[in-house]
DNA sequence: CTAAATCCTATCTTGGTGGTAGGATTTAAC
DNA sequence: GTTAAATCCTACCACCAAGATAGGATTTAG
């Protein structure tokens, strides 16, 4: 497994924003009701988008969430990024610099590697705006990122 | 975190016989030794690719183990398939038709299922062959299965 | 017969996942 | 200025998979 809920639920949570706040506060507990998720659990993953600046918030009463950009000015990478900390699909790869020692004879390395750059590749090239406008053929046909810039 | 280090010796395992065994069977010992990796630990792992038919083995003294096929005939997502059990990078995808109760509606979930694609197309793709002789650009590189296949 | 090997079963520690609990603080509305 | 509704903050906890380790049973070449 690579995206926990923790990432998942983010997504979620900024698509319901997206789809529901037309420049209002909403509540957590208006996003956990409809999303159908406990919003105590959910506090402490709104709570890293809300660092992370991806959210404005306000408290008190009829205080809430709402995205702090437009939609298509989030890509699914960075937001897996903030939640995940790493998307990496092996440990042998990390977002630093530091390595593993074999590093310079592995010869698995490449593929892992590769891997890595195929995944975020796609992640980075699509939006929130995607994902609430259904953009099937960018997230499952056979649009091709490498083709369309060629 | 997606393929853990099961997955990763397993992988390590197959590239070590490739590279070594030239028809030979070859002992756990001299791999867990060459890869600097804990035999004891590798035994278990060996053991998945041994049942799953990946290879052949010789009890016994003199015994051990070879490839069953040709490098170019295992592909990197079988392998990784038998040995992780699943690839999929969230629950939300099953490799069996079951299905979260919330999938008719939900937004996110052909991102989910188009990262699946986009990760089992690329290992798919790629074989231990690939691996062995180094194949930089298959692996890392501007390769394009669907521009190639165009 | 013995040494070298695979095969089999059981056990253990650790850290991350997926939460829950309780309260402190802020603010709008009456 | 009190109250209710909201965010914010800190701590805690159960469970399970990962990543091994241990010990012995079985097979076979020499």
């Amino acid at each position: 497994m690579m995206v926990s809920t923790k990432g998942r639920y983010a997504l979620t949570v900024l698509v319901d924003l997206a789809k529901h706040s037309d420049g209002r506060y909403v509540s957590l507990a208006e996003i956990a009701d409809r999303e159908n998720l406990s919003m105590k659990y959910l506090e402490s993953i709104i709570a890293i988008l809300n660092k992370g600046g991806m959210l404005e918030s306000l408290r008190g009463k009829n205080g809430g969430y709402r995205l702090a950009r437009s939609p298509e000015e989030y890509n699914i990478s960075e937001i897996l990024l903030l939640t995940e900390g790493t998307l990496a699909p092996v440990n042998c790869i990390m977002q630093s610099g530091v390595e593993c020692e074999k590093a310079a004879t592995c010869s698995t390395l490449p593929l892992w590697a590769g891997l890595d750059k195929v995944i975020d590749r796609y992640l980075s090239n699509i939006t929130l705006e995607d994902i609430i406008s259904g953009n099937r053929r960018k997230m499952l046909g056979d649009y091709c990122e490498h083709c369309e810039s060629v």
